[in-house]
DNA sequence: GGACCCATTGTTAACGTTCACAGTCTTCCC
DNA sequence: GGGAAGACTGTGAACGTTAACAATGGGTCC
């Protein structure tokens, strides 16, 4: 314990005897009961403040069986992309009167979603968001349905739990184009983690703008999402013959193979094009600045929630909605005509 | 509400009923009490298990009076080095059995912080880490004691609160020394926002390290962190005559002055030797790859949640620590002899 | 063999709210 | 002036757990 608190905390019960109310009057005040005379209410306003007390939400929680606490499972927050999801959940979900209890995990693995999940609904959140870029954390999803109403966020087509996600085909599919479009014969692709659903996504994107146009899909080479990943591939990149553009599935990886290249002599955009992913501030400022797809996290975020409170708060059954927020193309220096 | 959960959870009561004792045995056996005997326990278990029960933590927090969960205020946890802090609070407070509610600050006016820290007294956490860079929030702190014990991280020799930090002097100084050491006749300065207690401890660092070797201090350029404000900083820097190197407050800003120079032809490190702060991922793949001073947050986080417990779980009076953690040199390439 | 200790279990009362219901006091209408 | 509707307030009982204490039983020690 170690509080050195001099005398306790006052509850209910002081600011009846202090405002001559009963303890209930008190709750209507708090609760804004409409029935209360304007005269009590300011007397018991009076003694709150007076006295200082608080509300105890702990004993409010047991009663209404609402902790006004959402969940958040993520999956390394340290990455931009989650990083700013996990804002823009936070934020909206302040602003609906709600706390946030975070679960950040180091890897997906089944047992470890389930677990956050289990911990988070023995705490008694009101709802949950999974912020679940993987396959595997999304099947589990679809499998395990807890007490509680859950979002997915980039969760793919998950069984009967709703989505918010960015169109990641969209945006492969305008990185591909904006690249046909200067006149490259194809485009070579970097892509993300294949147990992935962002990194799948850009990839079906990428093929399907090829395909359009009747151009042939290289193979794509494989990354990690880091810088380093994206510096091999880079590297491999620069040694083959007849590479003019290549759409690189995030901003990080861009910034190795932009790396690689730069190290090889190869120049961009006069001798090969990049596009990323994610427009992440760095992005601006790499050299060249980069070219890519910037994705709305804040939206997502806002919209998870948004999502989420429509399922507790709403009488209706869940409804399992699927939103889809767009990306958009954001033109810098690291693209030119073939 | 919503829920289409068919039947009611099961409480302890109905446990102990089909284990055939009373509700506090059930309560002992989930409190690990020595005294129960085995056999009881395998009895209560098998219960707990055949029904799924689960323990209300609600209904506990309210009589112990802990809720096992910790609030975090942090500000703008997009950055990276307030995102890897938050997850290694939340790594290692789940490690401890604690839950981590958050809230991100857009702004950290006086009354920002004041009302984070209410919001989480009210929701009854044993505990707050406050992510307090700036002056203003470090000052706030010290201001007011809430009812609950608290840790500052980055907060400056601020009152009477506990405070784990990076010994950002001591970062500066290794950065400043290892240009002098390779031969400049001085380093110029990319400094952070004025009221950031780290960007001013940088800067003293870096005073520091001039006057011990005689030589004058140029005047710093000021920067708000961002890229941009480095590259504008860096195109300020390129028309000026004599600057052979500078220590930028961190590695955003040292990309946008490595695209500045690089736009204006300055070749680092042959013309400017660059040096940088915090050691982020991409760091490395930058052009050229950054030497910077690594900052460990995962240990800043770890170290908070440990003083942090020790101040609640501990039975002496808070004992106001002050945990410094060193910072480290990483040598790469945008560095070199004058 | 009686006193005493300890392990084990049960009983009752908190914790601080909100909910359900029962009052009391106005006011208004016929 | 009687009754009913409505505004306002109070009383008692939940919510599901742990804390405090009491009770039981077996063993040990002299």
């Amino acid at each position: 314990m170690g509080s050195s608190q001099a005398r306790r905390m006052p509850v209910m019960a002081d600011v009846a005897r202090e405002a001559g109310v009963s303890h209930q009057t008190v709750s209507r005040v708090l609760n804004e009961h409409p029935n209360v005379r304007s005269e009590t209410r300011t007397r018991v306003l009076e003694a709150i403040d007076k006295l200082g007390y608080r509300r105890n939400l702990v004993a409010r929680a047991l009663v209404t069986k609402h902790s006004r606490t959402l969940g958040v499972v993520s999956f390394d927050t340290t990455l931009y992309g989650p990083a700013s999801t996990v804002y823009g959940i936070e934020q909206a979900a302040r602003a609906a009167g709600y706390f946030v209890s975070i679960v950040s995990l180091k890897s997906i693995d089944r047992t470890g979603v389930r677990d956050a999940l289990d911990y988070l609904a023995d705490q008694g959140v009101d709802g949950i968001v999974v912020v679940a870029p993987q396959r595997s954390a999304a099947q589990t999803l679809a499998d395990l349905a807890p007490g509680v109403p859950i979002v997915a966020v980039e969760g793919g087509e998950a069984g009967d739990v709703s989505v918010v996600c960015v169109d990641q085909v969209e945006g492969g599919r305008l990185a591909t184009e904006h690249l046909l479009s200067l006149g490259h014969e194809t485009v070579w692709h970097v892509r993300g983690p294949s147990d992935w659903l962002e990194a799948e996504g850009r990839v079906a994107g990428w093929r399907a703008a090829l395909a359009q146009a009747g151009r042939a899909a290289p193979e794509p080479l494989a990354g990690d999402w880091s810088p380093r990943s994206g510096y091999e591939a880079g590297r491999s990149l620069a040694s083959m013959a007849g590479v003019s553009a290549v759409f690189v599935a995030n901003d990080q990886m861009a910034l190795g193979v932009l790396r690689a290249f730069s190290e090889q002599g190869v120049k961009v955009p006069d001798q090969v094009s990049v596009v990323g992913f994610d427009d992440i501030p760095e992005s601006e400022f790499f050299s060249p600045p980069l070219t890519t797809i910037r994705q709305d996290f804040d939206a997502v975020g806002r919209n998870s929630i948004e999502v989420l409170l429509r399922q507790i708060e709403g009488e209706e059954p869940p409804a399992c909605e699927r939103l889809v927020v767009p990306p958009s193309f954001v033109a810098r220096a690291s693209t030119a005509r073939a």
